[in-house]
DNA sequence: ATTGGCCAGCTGGTCAGACCAATTTTAGAT
DNA sequence: ATCTAAAATTGGTCTGACCAGCTGGCCAAT
């Protein structure tokens, strides 16, 4: 939004494209900062329509039509004859994310290519940024795998958590949210998975089991490029799995 | 975030939440399906609201409703006088990752971290990928470049196009969106840089030029490995003049 | 034949008031 | 104090209306 170059010598169109503030953008707006900037906290309860209304000193379409991309952004959320309400934090980046990312169902390929790419990178980063705390999250998946190996569901519970720590110990956001985004729509693939030959998951568990420790260690010991390669490893063969039952 | 803790040891809960498909949800659903199976194309024109009133057989409230997220997220664009229409296909992802990723303008570091991490990555995909037509479009931005090596604005633009091409050559959908969108962000300091200190980047454009043509060296040849070390290279040289200044 | 003004008809943007169904709150009865 | 039924509240939808901007055709001036 910086005017100031207005040092264009060249033959840049001088006449910018006018833009007219639509009510319900300008209302949008407001939302959006009330929610990043903390004032809205996730679970808040907003004012009612009718009260927002009055206060915008707007009509109801306008604040219907503001609320409506929120909500279908997964900022807020309605409920009827209750009230709209913050969204939590984990969504109100799925579904944008999903939305630009995921909208055409295509590449499965595609998918698991990414993740590998994110993974990899993202135990790399771990190994050299988690602090205790993050550490002791992600070896609380351990344990919880440890005690599931005979559960399927449990198991992969603990293990999607696992991947997710990691992510989060990266301290990157974009990088965090773009695995969730993308390890929740593998997800789909792997319940399927699950379904269709659960006489061999525990066997499968089991290694996986193993190649999760190996990762954990590479990362408490702070070796980045051991934990990118224990994770490259663990990706290949979850992958290889993954793609065998399709 | 922690919901899941509650162990149902009993499979599956089998009575699944029922879920109201409010009228203008199944609206978005119809229309955006519309529109990524290509029945609506870019530029093309809805029909009017009066019109999808009819066809719908609901209110008006509710097709505005249902075009005011699809507007919003950048599937659709409305034109008062004139109606309303497809977005072009690179607009339809750029907003909603926008607000996926990059809602709360934090982190520079993790931009530039987010960035490293996918152009290597896509320099060693296209370096494996790259068809003769994405090879051509390489090139061009590279004798764009070299006949711009005075013109600052010119040279950014070929340069930023050169990062595409190789995005594109990927043939991965999703890494060349995040690249598009995470570079589209970055681009936003590039300027103000350019404008802080014209001097010296006319000797930059000629380190910048020679280091993309050995990104474009090693992608031609097929040389995934060197690809990503070019392009690394270069990233870090990019990151580091662009740290310098802020 | 081109230009520019003019007007009628359409289009999205906004507003007001009303009704519905789900939900919460209140008041009443036990 | 507890349970129940009515009243108030809330988001979702509909209708009809008005505004401002765009489009396209018509016409007079050049």
């Amino acid at each position: 939004m910086s005017e100031s170059a207005e040092s264009n010598q060249t033959a840049v169109e001088p006449f910018r494209q006018v833009e007219r503030a639509t009510v319900s953008d300008t209302i949008v707006a407001q939302i959006r900062a009330l929610i990043t900037n903390g004032t809205l906290k996730p679970g808040d309860r907003l004012p009612s329509e009718r009260d927002l209304c009055k206060r915008f000193g707007v009509g109801r379409t306008s604040v219907r039509e503001a609320l409506k991309p929120l909500i279908a952004m997964g900022l807020l959320e309605g409920r009827v004859g209750s009230g709209t309400f913050v969204a939590a934090e984990m969504g109100q980046f799925r579904k944008p994310l999903e939305w630009g990312l995921l909208d055409d169902l295509s590449g499965q390929d595609e998918l698991v290519e990414t993740r590998h790419m994110l993974e990899t990178n993202a135990a790399y980063w771990a190994a050299l940024r988690a602090g205790p705390e993050n550490l002791a999250a992600i070896e609380a998946t351990l344990l919880g795998m440890a005690e599931n190996l005979q559960q399927p569901e449990e198991f992969q519970e603990f293990d999607a958590n696992f991947h997710f720590e990691i992510a989060r110990a990266t301290q990157n956001k974009i990088l965090f949210r773009l695995i969730n985004v993308i390890r929740g729509q593998i997800q789909t693939w792997i319940g399927e998975r699950l379904s269709l030959s659960p006489d061999r998951t525990e066997a499968l568990a089991e290694i996986s089991y193993q190649q999760h420790q190996e990762i954990f260690a590479a990362i408490k010991a702070g070796d980045g490029e051991a934990a990118r390669a224990a994770m490259d490893r663990h990706i290949q063969t979850a992958t290889r799995d993954l793609q065998a039952n399709r």
